[in-house]
DNA sequence: CACCCCGTATAAGGAACGCTGATCGACCGT
DNA sequence: ACGGTCGATCAGCGTTCCTTATACGGGGTG
């Protein structure tokens, strides 16, 4: 299992096609067509059907373990370059769009600084391959329990900030009078499914256990306002930090109190920050 | 980065031998050291120490990725070539010394089980890599929260028991004749560390956030018997799930309120189970 | 229906890789 | 001082792996 073969393999899956997938990655497609050739026998069992270029359930399953595994792969390499080479100018922070908090942006250096917004669980894998120095990644959890990371590579983690968490709605809905909600009276009401912007309904459905939260309209960006503005609209429920959910024009914003979950945010490495990253972690988390 | 590189240098590091390495490989040493070689122009730095063989700090780091990865490697191979091979006779079972509660005993099939008593965090390997069907894994949690696993591969888990942990105290503990107790009296006690056969303290420090629950004595072993018979005679303090924890001569077993956590086990496997598999499943997730 | 185009599989050749056996150099204990 | 052990290096050779060239099959088109 050459992870060379994987990677051809993936590209093929994800092209559906030997020919381009050749192309990508600079091979022939001769060389392509000897890859898959190789993995299959090598594992004994036909990954992909030709014409059309599919999966197999064999396939299919293999697919979901190529990709942690070709990451941590680059995060391993990444962690150990790491290590050799000299620490790098300037500073790149990753952070998911609802763990910018005001106080996090008041915090960052002026000048010097590339903040890259990802959807969230594409942060563990910025960090783990040094694409970024920092990430920001945010959740819904217990007061003061820490956060579940996929964990891609050995990361270090450190709390940021913990505050409430507020339901949006739009600002006729029937609820929107309420000074507090349980989260459970929400759970059969139609939620917006923005797993890049907002709080993904997994993690709503893991806090109450519940089969509710069915998703309603899907958004697929990272931008907040536009997540508040369907909200405002109707197109669903948003479940957001109170600081995020709040002033929002058209809707309103309802403190959650059951079950007791707050919103944190996390700063997340992968090697002890130096210098600019150093500061602003230690600034980040109230540490001298 | 071959897999079969980074096999070689783990087993150069473990060992702290070129030459040992290269036997227990079936290599020459001369591939060996080639091999070495190779990784750390790779990676661009030097990864051990010769004379005496020992990592660096960056081989310290690719050692925290290499396992994992390579685990997960077979893992993939391993899934992959369940779906190509004939479901497979018997039935293998590993589980952790507290996962099995009298329910679960009862439940096995009486011929043609094989049950394995592992340490808690090799189930999920041993389940990944095929080595056995089915795992049973505990440890602490929320009433009906998940368990916290390591994400070796996609695996799929089913509740199988809660039930309430007590704290066994020898007979003449201050605390013992107390009806019920706080964990958080205790953390300034002495605790038993028992990773392969109680519940490790990572996990009890994780449910009370605190920095306390100081080891006393290591064990090492599987056994619960040797464990329930080392807190009787005063060595540290153990938790254990109730049903363990009772009936130990000369300890007490005293129910733990706060924080409310309970024992759960879950049973976890990487494909569908079939045949004798999916009749323990059921059995012990109590489904139709 | 023949033909062509597109895409994958296969065959053959050459370059590069990877392993072995042999040798060298350094360190350690006797 | 010297033999022994351990790792590094070198030459040689077999294998692997990629490329070029060609065969095969399916779908669309005239």
């Amino acid at each position: 299992m050459d992870p060379h073969l994987l990677r051809t393999y993936v590209t093929v899956a994800r092209l559906a096609s030997f020919s381009e997938a050749a192309r990508e990655l600079g091979y022939t497609q001769s060389a392509v067509s000897q890859h898959i050739a190789a993995l299959e026998q090598d594992l004994g069992a036909p990954l992909l059907t030709r014409r059309p270029v599919a999966p197999t359930a064999a396939g299919e399953r293999l697919l979901e373990h190529a990709g942690p595994l070709l990451l941590r792969l680059d995060a391993a390499r990444a962690d150990v370059a790491r290590m050799a080479a000299a620490p790098q100018q300037g500073l790149t922070l990753a952070a998911a769009p609802t763990a910018l908090a005001p106080g996090v942006l008041a915090a960052l250096p002026p000048a010097g600084t590339t903040l890259r917004v990802l959807a969230r669980d594409e942060i563990p894998a910025a960090v783990a391959t040094g694409a970024v120095e920092l990430g920001l990644v945010d959740g819904l959890a217990a007061p003061s329990d820490p956060l579940r990371l996929p964990d891609v590579a050995p990361l270090t983690t450190r709390g940021v900030t913990e505050e409430p968490v507020s339901v949006l709605l739009p600002a006729g809905h029937p609820l929107a009078r309420r000074p507090a909600l349980r989260l459970g009276d929400l759970a059969d009401a139609r939620w917006l499914d923005a797993p890049g912007a907002g709080l993904p309904l997994a993690q709503l459905r893991a806090t109450d256990g519940g089969r509710g939260f069915r998703p309603s309209l899907r958004y697929d960006g990272t931008d907040l306002r536009t997540l508040t503005a369907l909200a405002a609209a109707g197109h669903g429920l948003a479940l957001l930090p109170a600081s995020a959910a709040a002033g929002v024009p058209g809707a309103v914003a309802v403190p959650v109190t059951e079950p007791r979950v707050v919103h944190r945010v996390e700063l997340v490495y992968a090697s002890v920050p130096r210098g600019a990253a150093a500061a602003l972690a230690d600034t980040l988390t109230g540490a001298s």
